[in-house]
DNA sequence: CATGATAGCGCG
DNA sequence: AAAGCGCGCTATCATG
């Protein structure tokens, strides 16, 4: 375990299996790289807060095998229903502090004093630290299944490992194949900052076919105003409202909107932002959705558009290994409700096909929108009509779905497979619920409960799933970075130097997306790499599910960028 | 000038 | 205009 001492120094304790304390030893944070270094590489380290003690290990060139993450695990902890005895979690609010970046402290991106005092990290002090992690393993121990917690814990902080390694090692990007995309599509950047030339040639088609030439396209009410004028009688200026008009600017309209749209979103600005030395390095945020997904913060690392993909390249002598899996959530859904003839559909690489196969629809579109919509709780529309047609065939995927929901409308909460707990509902919520069941309650009090129960259900009813999801995809993460943490470094002073000192010389996970992995990987590890993608997905569904039949097919391939072939 | 809300669109 | 979940980011516009 790490801590600090009263004096700052950096205090190493060593524990038992069963948490006694067996050995201490002090040492400036200087040494710190050094003496972790010098431990076994599946030596489990006990902190705070991974983003507050491992980019410098990074750093210095220093990986860790192992962690317990203790700030995200008292999250997942203090409020799993799965836990029986959480009180003292729940009365040690320091530890539910917001998390640390500790790679942003050293650049310019400092956070100020005010960020600091409002947003304070975990208690970074030894004592504070041995005695957290005691009243984790009681409150663990008290689950009736302390293996789920066991292992979502240690997935989680696996995780929260990767996230500061996949922001050291960074994703190889090639400037120039984005530039040289950028002026394809808008044209060439112009120097004084105005407009490229395409994105201002579909702004005057725009402006032309509306008879307005001074309208600000980028002004909602100004281009609303304008379409009016125009005779396009929409409500919203929207890309899916305006497609079903008929009128000379909407083609021309929704040009504009899909360059301004990457301009502003990934254009020059972005580039120079967030591209240094051949690599993105955007923050991931761990446990950053309330379901457990990953959230980013700065470069917008989880909404790249797939247009840009071919600017990830690897870099010379190197391969991006790229995979991701297919219907990740619905696969998630049947072996968590073992409904058996769900995961028939699901078997093979297209479970849409499948679901067509079972006869509940007749087209992999009906499927598609049939499935999404069970998960989402669709209730209008083409997917509210298919829904029960999926109920008929899957019934016990369904039942689990629909109690989720059920138990969010009444106010209760619902628990991933491995036992992460969605929130309470909010006092607004409940006082929204009670007022209509009061005597007086007014028929608009009442549908507003109703609906504020709905959209509740409606998230619980998602929660399960893309919950479990992000679980499963934590434990093939942590299963692929073991696996490739065993592959020989390449020889000599070549590689991906921009991937700094701890990932030169091995492949590395470069990027993930909730079901999607890019590794870089030196070109003579490339097939085991992919090797080790699919055995790392097999192994998280044996780890989550055991011996229940479901499949996780990967599309898998090795390239020099990660476009679409 | 800063902050917050809204619209819109990108990703899964 | 999303129907139907979860996000982050940019631009605009109203408010302080």
């Amino acid at each position: 375990m790490l801590g600090h001492t009263d004096t700052g120094r950096v205090m190493i304790v060593d524990l038992s299996a069963e948490g006694e304390r067996l050995a201490d030893q002090v040492v400036d944070a200087g040494e710190l790289p050094a003496v972790v270094a010098a431990r076994a590489a599946d030596h489990r380290w006990v902190w705070g807060d991974t983003g507050a003690w491992y980019p410098a290990l990074l750093a210095a060139g220093v990986r860790v095998g192992r962690c317990r993450d203790l700030r995200l695990a008292h999250a997942i902890l203090r409020g799993s229903a799965a836990v029986t005895e959480s009180s003292a979690l729940r009365t040690a609010r320091e530890w539910d502090a917001a998390p640390v970046d500790a790679a942003t402290d050293a650049g310019d991106d400092r956070p100020t004093l005010f960020d600091l005092t409002e947003r304070p990290g975990v208690p970074d002090g030894i004592d504070a630290a041995l005695a957290e992690l005691a009243r984790q393993r009681a409150a663990i121990a008290s689950a009736r299944e302390p293996g789920r917690l066991e292992l979502l814990v240690a997935a989680e902080s696996a995780g929260a490992l990767i996230a500061a390694e996949l922001r050291a090692a960074g994703l190889p990007w090639d400037a120039a194949v984005h530039d040289r995309l950028l002026r394809d599509v808008l044209g060439d950047r112009p120097a004084g900052g105005g407009q490229p030339a395409l994105l201002a040639a579909a702004a005057a088609r725009v402006r032309d076919a509306l008879g307005d030439p001074a309208v600000s396209l980028d002004s909602q009410p100004q281009l609303l105003r304008s379409l009016h004028r125009a005779g396009v009688l929409v409500r919203s200026t929207s890309r899916w409202e305006l497609a079903e008009h008929t009128h000379p600017v909407i083609e021309p309209l929704l040009e504009y909107k899909k360059l301004a749209r990457l301009m502003s979103a990934n254009g020059w600005a972005w580039l120079d932002e967030w591209v240094r030395d051949g690599r993105f390095r955007p923050v991931y945020v761990p446990a950053g959705v309330v379901t457990g997904r990953w959230a980013s913060s700065g470069g917008g690392a989880l909404q790249l558009p797939r247009l840009l993909r071919t600017a990830v390249r690897a870099d010379p002598g190197w391969r991006l290994v790229v995979a991701d899996v297919a219907q990740l959530e619905p696969r998630v859904l049947a072996a968590m409700a073992r409904d058996t003839a769900m995961a028939e559909a699901a078997r093979g690489r297209d479970l849409y096909a499948g679901v067509v196969a079972s006869g509940a629809v007749a087209t992999r579109d009906e499927a598609k929108i049939a499935v999404l919509g069970a998960l989402y709780g669709a209730t209008t529309g083409e997917s509210g009509r298919l829904v029960p047609r999926l109920r008929r065939t899957f019934p016990r995927a369904m039942a689990l779905v629909d109690a989720a929901a059920a138990t969010g409308e009444d106010g209760g909460v619902v628990s991933t497979w491995l036992g992460r707990t969605s929130p309470r509902p909010g006092t607004g919520w409940r006082e929204t619920q009670s007022r209509a069941s009061d005597a007086e309650a007014s028929e608009e009090d009442e549908s507003r409960a109703r609906r504020r129960a709905r959209d509740r259900g409606r998230f619980t009813r998602n929660f399960v799933v893309q919950g479990t999801a992000a679980e499963w995809a934590l434990c093939w993460l942590a299963g692929l970075r073991r696996r490739l943490d065993a592959m020989p470094p390449v020889a000599g002073a070549a590689g991906a130097r921009a991937s700094g000192p701890a990932f030169a010389r091995i492949p590395h996970v470069a990027f993930f997306l909730h079901d999607e992995i890019i590794v870089h990987s030196p070109s003579e590890h490339a097939d085991s790499v992919a090797q080790a993608v699919a055995d790392a997905a097999a192994e998280a569904g044996r780890l989550l599910f055991g011996d229940f039949p479901i499949d996780f097919p990967l599309d898998l391939r090795i390239a020099e960028d990660a476009g679409k072939p």
